[in-house]
DNA sequence: CTTCCATTACGAAAACCTTCGTATTAGGTT
DNA sequence: AACCTAATACGAAGGTTTTCGTAATGGAAG
């Protein structure tokens, strides 16, 4: 019976995005990732992934001299976990105020203006 | 020159939450709020809003026996920051994939649903 | 085999967050 | 005034997060 993993922290959340996209990476691969937003060293990429192994985070392929790392939690999930999160804490569990701000954060591009609608299509479609 | 107040936590954001709906309130009556969402002791609650009236988050009133606290930092810069934060750390920027997000992490009501696509008429409205 | 270098392992410091116990204070009541 | 109660003030414990210095290790090259 292995436990649910824990949340990921602020920066645990950015080394998931770099291997959810990238599917599996170095320590120095994520380390150049997450150092192009802010300067980060080399051991702290290192002890962070190795704190979400133990975490359960992240699983570690061992068999080559540079370990890669793999996201082990489900993006979807993990992602839905973090906007609920915000969701509740902060909006009151209102995701159109929540939208709100995400779309007024940011100037959003008349394409991802067009996939939301889209996306509101298909959810209002499922509905009948 | 005061200083830029720092990024509430998590914590500090439910607090804040309470405290833009009611516009201002007592320890008690914040202490009562959290409670209800979980199980949150008195000297606590006082903690937080003591620790925030440091930090330039909340404004205090002690002109009564029983000190009235109210938000200092805007609601919509506030939030903002939040989901911008969210959103370069966990979505690589990408509005529309938290928007997917946030809509299928609680199902949203056809009202809640209407309220964004004229959302979306607004802003596409403003381009042109 | 020895050397060298990149990588991993380890530990600890510093800052921060959250919670709570205890002391102090202010105001009203008797 | 003495007392009771509810509120504030203070500090500290316990945990977590983030960062980094330093040591150990493995593999490749000479």
């Amino acid at each position: 019976m292995s436990k649910e993993p824990p949340r990921p922290t602020q920066s645990e959340l950015e080394i998931l995005a770099v291997l959810w996209d990238a599917g599996s990476a170095t320590v120095r691969e994520v380390q150049q990732a997450l150092d192009a937003r802010r300067p980060t060293g080399y051991t702290t990429a290192l002890k962070l992934l190795q704190i979400m192994t133990e975490k359960g985070l992240v699983r570690r392929d061992e068999r080559e001299r540079a370990h890669r790392y793999a996201p082990k939690v489900p993006r979807e999930k993990t992602e839905q976990q973090m906007v609920g999160d915000l969701l509740d804490r902060a909006f009151g569990g209102s995701a159109s105020r929540l939208v709100m701000r995400a779309l007024s954060s940011r100037q959003a591009t008349p394409e991802e203006l067009e996939r939301i609608r889209t996306l509101l299509d298909e959810i209002e479609g499922e509905k009948r």
